[in-house]
RNA sequence: GGGCGGUUAGCUCAGCGGUAGAGCAUUCGCUUCACACGCGAAGGGUCGUAGGUUCAAAUCCUAUACCGCCCA
């Protein structure tokens, strides 16, 4: 185990006489820069313009719970978010990040309310007014941390427009949404079977449940028909015999029922049984959605303790009773027999088992895995009761939808929900709206003394009733329950916006909105929530790009949760790997909606790359430094403006010279540039625009593995190496590419690493902020296959050169004499000072004696056989690349000597094939005189 | 019961029709004047299984096994 806050981590700047003030650290640290930048960013936030010419870019936050700390989930949510709005704020766009909270009614009002308990009082001693102030006073001092966590992430919103889903004007959108739906006729009250949570005391919706198996019983009882003489159908004769999994429910049983094609019971539908411990007879009847196969056939019901059996009683016209109250206990109907009033729901059970078992009514008790619900909030199993609540149809805001999509006014990436999106809109059910809370939007209806309900005038919405002057000669109740939490976030993107202003320059200029962001585990909930709102309420869709992510897993594969205690705070991984390092991690690990397992792997990578970045600015910057004072002035005056160029680098005086574009352009026309140099401002146009590419696809992922890819192996491993010899001699255009190189590259990966990035943008001489600069383009002048090609062979020499040291047991500092042969040879030897100092070899013409070559492609180096090198060994191994080579030639001559494959295949892959079978069979030629020699 | 995703090197994962990749781990050599959070060299995979389509399949189709998720 390490200690994350070891201060080994820690870099000890001023040791060396090397790190003066004016020399970066020699490793990077993260702690040492991330506050100020963070403050920075919170402090002057990125305030978006709503009045600006340029294109709008809008990304609206999934708003966190007010009562939550940060998790991994919002990480990943805002990393990715910040990542694409910092891209296109750079790309020229005008960029909204619109952040703000929940009010996330019932976790909220749970947490204030085991405040109280824990002085002992509940909110019932304080009353509604005084409890809110309660909530609201907890709010404004510990509630909301999560937003100043969320701003370590280093996120470029828009702190002047924060929002939360109660504020006033939220608020006011709740009501004129809700006052619409009424008046139109979709909001509706309603006397249903709801999920009834007897720990919060409220309702909740199918989605606040989580369903989960449990280990339970099934019992078949038997109950006793009218009749004595009625055949037997499942047993004896005189009773039918039912399976339940809640026995204690039989009291409130108004039926028995089979299924109509079973011809068990078909003859005993329109009789009579009693129910077992009661006086009390029911009807058998016939309905469809008794399963044969279930139990022993037959099923009691009870329409108020079960979704199905209410249906089923709605058909049949079966009253509904209910014998559990809202505490979830039995209650003191007079339906209950006395012994069982008032117990709680599961020992109610124990002791019904146990009288049925007594009165030989309990045939037999067996293990069945059930499917409960639970309330995800309290973990209590819910209670299906009937209740009245507050309904809104949904299916003509889901159709509105569905045609959006057909239409494709929405993107879905992954595109594969675009059909589960629609299978749920398709099967939608209307929404239960209402929840018996105080925490919330307070529902906008009155009663008078006969119950009849009042609703403000659409044409005036925000009039309570009992203010209005019209029904002042009446006496109205406000209606007690609070609105869903999700009856206010579904309107979050044009809520913040302004609405329902739909004049407001906000809601002009950035809605809709241009990107959704987050895990698709809030896809119905919240996302298609939106959809049905944006469409309902303002027309349009109020997005045009969902990008879901996967969820984030611990490293075992499973969800993280508080109850399991294997949740992984960011904020450590902050502190041990950095903020840069963590959001490489989450963007190296999103692809394709894929979860994601946790793996401190790969936060370690993003560690050593922004460390990697960080010394491969501090060499340029020592190069840069060093140069200076010997660059001579030619008079020339592109000379003079590259020369400043680089001098700003190192003077922050200077300020702005030429940007790191235009240092571009003007260096690729230079004649002196270097093969590493064409090569790497080749490497850098294809780059730029596959990364850019990639980021317009929403493919996060891939764009930073692109450019990791190309920092790493291109930039630090080949081209700084390269670069060495030309830059100790403070040649110019070397210098200027060098720059010009890393401030593109600290540009491309802004948006992944805005820290480190920022930061050696600023070291770099830069006084205005690299978050505020052009995305860079690709520009197809820099493109040069021939350096590609070139610089391709230099790399096979250097590795052919590197692998003979290694094969000769020779240390790197030896000075291996190696002579390059072969097509390409004239191009190493042009460039021989680079290979020498890459390789640490000395180039020779020729090698007297037995020599140790090597054969690539395009080249082949020779070294004189000494060291302590395993001959038998080497020769195996040459051996077996000669098998290669001609499995590979016989591969591609095969495809060539195939009909379909000359006829069908695409010309250049045809090519391909042609060049690979030549370059193998002269490579495999130089192979065999190779090995002749040890023959 | 319906749907979706996964199965690729020891581990965690990219790649998703045209020569099997990364990070870590492993072996060997290096304090080489940016970086040991580093540099160099090397070993390691018949891409779950079985069919099919195609000139060409890890990649497309069908079936199947196992793991996971969602809906009922």
């Amino acid at each position: 185990m390490t200690d994350p806050h070891t201060p080994d981590q820690i870099a000890t700047p001023d040791q060396t006489p090397e790190n003066d003030a004016s020399v970066l650290a020699k490793q990077f640290d993260p702690k040492a820069i991330e506050p100020g930048w963070a403050a920075k960013w919170r402090n002057e936030p990125f305030r978006a313009d709503a009045t600006s010419g340029k294109e709008p870019f809008t990304i609206v936050i999934p708003p966190p719970n007010v009562t939550g700390n940060l998790h991994l989930g919002h990480a990943l949510d805002n990393t990715l978010i910040d990542t694409l709005i910092r891209y296109k704020r750079m790309a020229g766009f005008e960029a909204l990040y619109l952040p703000g909270m929940d009010h996330a009614g019932i976790s909220t009002q749970v947490v204030v309310e085991r405040q109280l308990r824990e002085q002992g009082v509940s909110r019932h001693d304080l009353g509604r007014e005084r409890f809110l102030d309660q909530v609201w006073e907890w709010k404004a001092e510990s509630g909301g941390m999560i937003l100043e966590q969320l701003s370590r992430l280093g996120v470029s919103a828009d702190w002047t427009r924060e929002r939360f889903t109660m504020d006033e004007g939220l608020s006011r959108a709740v009501r004129h949404q809700f006052v619409k739906l009424y008046h139109e006729g979709f909001a509706y009250r309603g006397e249903r079977i709801v999920n009834w949570d007897p720990a919060s005391q409220t309702t909740l919706s199918e989605l606040e449940i989580d369903r989960e198996v449990r280990k339970g019983k099934m019992y078949t009882l038997s109950y006793r028909l009218r009749d004595p003489d009625a055949a037997a159908s499942n047993g004896e004769a005189g009773e039918i015999r039912i399976a339940t999994v809640r026995p204690e429910t039989i009291f409130a049983d108004q039926a028995i029922a089979v299924h109509p094609q079973d011809p068990r019971f078909a003859h005993l539908v329109g009789q009579e049984a009693r129910i077992p411990l009661t006086d009390r007879y029911v009807p058998i009847i016939a309905d469809e959605a008794v399963e044969m196969e279930f139990g022993v056939g037959a099923l009691k019901i009870t329409p108020a303790h079960d979704p199905t059996d209410f249906e089923v009683g709605e058909r049949h016209g079966l009253a509904r009773p209910s014998v559990i109250d809202l505490h979830g206990n039995l209650t003191r109907d007079e339906l209950v027999p006395a012994e069982f009033q008032g117990l709680e729901r599961f020992a109610a059970r124990k002791a019904v088992v146990k009288a049925l078992t007594e009165g030989g009514d309990l045939l037999e008790e067996k293990d069945h895995d059930t499917a409960i619900g639970l309330s995800e909030r309290t973990k209590v199993p819910v209670e299906p009761i009937i209740s009245e609540q507050w309904y809104v149809k949904m299916k003509p805001f889901a159709e509105q939808v569905l045609a959006g999509l057909e239409r494709g006014d929405m993107q879905l990436v992954p595109e594969r929900y675009a059909k589960v999106n629609r299978d749920w809109l398709e099967n939608i059910r209307d929404w239960n709206i209402s929840r018996q809370l105080w925490w919330g939007h307070q529902i906008p209806a009155w009663y008078d003394e006969q119950g009849n309900l009042y609703v403000p005038d659409p044409e005036n919405p925000d009039l309570d009733c009992d203010q209005d002057p019209h029904y002042a000669h009446l006496n109205l109740r406000r209606d007690p329950d609070v609105f869903d939490t999700w009856f206010s976030s579904n309107l979050w993107p044009f809520s913040t916006l302004g609405w329902p202003d739909t004049d407001s320059e906000d809601f002009r200029k950035f809605y809709p909105t241009q990107v959704l962001v987050t895990g698709y585990d809030i896809l119905f909930f919240w996302v298609a929530r939106m959809q049905m709102a944006g469409y309902g309420l303002t027309g349009q869709a109020p997005f045009s790009t969902v990008m879901l992510h996967g969820l984030y897993l611990d490293a075992k594969g499973q969800k993280m949760s508080k109850s399991k205690g294997n949740g992984i705070d960011p904020l450590e991984l902050f502190d041990q790997y950095g903020v840069d390092a963590s959001r490489f991690a989450f963007s190296f690990l999103s692809t394709g909606g894929q979860d994601i397992k946790h793996d401190p792997r790969r936060f370690e990578q993003g560690r050593n790359f922004a460390n990697k970045l960080w010394n491969a600015a501090r060499f340029a910057m020592l190069r840069l430094g060093e140069a200076l004072p010997n660059l001579q002035t030619t008079g020339s005056e592109a000379d003079e403006a590259l020369i400043q160029y680089v001098q700003g680098a190192l003077d922050d005086s200077v300020g702005e010279t030429l940007r790191s574009r235009d240092a571009l352009s003007a260096v690729r026309a230079r004649p002196d540039l270097t093969l590493a140099d064409r090569w790497i401002l080749s490497r850098l146009n294809a780059v730029t625009a596959e990364a850019t590419a990639q980021l317009d696809a929403f493919d996060i992922g891939a764009a930073i593995r692109t450019l990791y890819t190309f920092t790493w192996d291109e930039f630090c491993d080949w081209y700084i190496e390269a670069a060495k010899p030309a830059l100790a001699e403070g040649k110019l255009s070397t210098l200027v590419t060098l720059k010009a190189t890393l401030e593109h590259i600290l540009k491309l990966l802004h948006p992944f690493m805005p820290f480190v990035t920022s930061e050696l943008y600023g070291a770099l001489g830069h006084r205005r902020q690299l978050a505020v600069h052009s995305w860079p383009a690709a520009d197809e002048a820099l493109h040069d296959a021939d350096a590609t090609r070139a610089f391709d062979a230099l790399r096979a020499a250097v590795a052919a050169a590197r692998s003979l040291k290694s094969e000769l047991g020779l240390s790197p500092q030896d000075r291996l004499n190696v002579a390059v042969e072969g097509d390409l040879a004239p191009t190493v030897h042009e460039n021989a000072r680079v290979v020498e100092s890459i390789a640490r070899v000395k180039l020779t013409g020729d090698l007297d004696g037995r020599t140790l070559s090597l054969v690539e492609q395009g080249v082949t180096v020779r070294a004189p056989l000494e060291g302590t090198v395993d001959i038998a060994d080497w020769i195996g191994k040459q051996k077996k690349r000669l098998v290669e080579f001609d499995k590979q030639i016989k591969q591609a001559q095969g495809k060539l000597s195939n009909e379909g494959f000359v006829a069908r295949a695409p010309a250049e892959v045809i090519e391909e094939e042609k060049r690979r079978v030549a370059d193998f069979g002269a490579q495999r030629e130089r192979l065999t005189q190779v090995l002749a020699q040890f023959e």
